[in-house]
DNA sequence: TTAAGATGGAACAAACAGGTCGGAAATTCG
DNA sequence: CGAATTTCCGACCTGTTTGTTCCATCTTAA
């Protein structure tokens, strides 16, 4: 193998889909190195535990998340867009990710100090977003709210409400309605009149 | 719980749906219990063992194969199109029916004695039905074989090189191109001309 | 040829998982 | 009510699994 890195990048890759079938508990090394054709013990020469795998399959999705955030995000201009295309593939997405998801909820993974530091990580990074959007909507004056940052923090609290896995236990049809009323909600309150 | 039997479906109903996300293997006997918000201990007031529960499990999805199976038979009249529903049918059924499909095909359940008596009556059964399928067939004139049992049985084995995941591996679309294509060729190869 | 980069077989300690057992709780019945 | 029977479960046992380490062995490039 010439390059190191690449071949972690692959590990990354077979492990995810693993992971995000099994969860990281019922997932073996032995599979993950079967999957890759490889002895269970050459794994440990690009990684040093299952968990630096699972840190790392973990850090790759929330990276794909953010980016794709951005461009959601880049895609329209003015800022009530914006956040409507924020909110709408951040659902989408989270769905998605199955692994960064489990990380961010499986109960069972609480104790581990890197899942605590990606999620504070996340919520760091969700809450200075939205508090750019609202800062910019509020100076373009689309936006009429007193504190951007309290305000950013009230929306994400809203957007943790529709992560929790009850949220998701509905029809598509009426997950597109109750995102349409969030939405609308939002934006009345936010909205000069 | 008054009626015991009503628990050991209420048992084979949850197991069902965590064999069939993790497999056998890697479904544990506790968290059957906790699905059920059970003890560990008092599933085996019910069952006997973790394979005896799965037994019930796969039993219970080939009847219900079996049962629809018939249903897609009865309804409709002519030979052909009989046929044509079953295999409609079973294609579509065997791809939900996780369970049975697993307890089929997965090398590693090989060595258990019931999976091997399930697989033999399923076979048994299946062709019994295709026989009288070509037989009725032939002796309304609408098909023309020499010998429905072995007519039934290069059928049999046609529908088993479908079952192989290969198979499923395409889109869905070329499935039902597929499986015109293989329709076509049992009725143009026994359809009288 | 040698040294550094990779690989995997074998071994091991710790955790796990299926199953047992004795008896507690709940329910039924007289 | 009380005894008999059904249902449930916590604690435990035991063989297996699994994450990880070690080290001998390949592979590659210089």
């Amino acid at each position: 193998m010439v390059n190191k890195e690449e071949y972690r990048r692959r590990i990354i890759l077979t492990a995810s889909k693993i992971f995000s079938h099994y969860g990281f508990r019922k997932t073996t090394m032995d599979e993950i190195s079967r999957a890759l054709k490889k002895g269970k013990s050459s794994i440990y020469y690009y990684f040093s535990s299952k968990e630096e795998i699972f840190e790392a399959v973990v850090l790759h999705e929330a990276n794909q998340l953010r980016a794709r955030l951005t461009t959601a995000i880049k895609e329209v201009d003015s800022p009530p867009e914006k956040l409507r295309n924020y909110i709408y593939v951040r659902m989408k997405e989270f769905a998605k990710l199955s692994n960064y998801y489990n990380a961010v909820f499986d109960k069972n993974l609480d104790h581990y100090e890197f899942i605590e530091k990606i999620r504070a990580r996340y919520d760091r990074e969700e809450l200075a977003i939205l508090r750019l959007l609202v800062y910019v909507g509020n100076n373009r004056g689309v936006f009429d709210v007193e504190d951007s940052e309290y305000t950013a923090m009230a929306i994400q609290t809203m957007l943790k409400g529709m992560e929790v896995p009850l949220f998701w236990r509905k029809r598509e049809v009426d997950i597109n309605q109750r995102l349409e009323a969030i939405l609308s909600l939002i934006f009345n309150g936010i909205l000069r009149k």
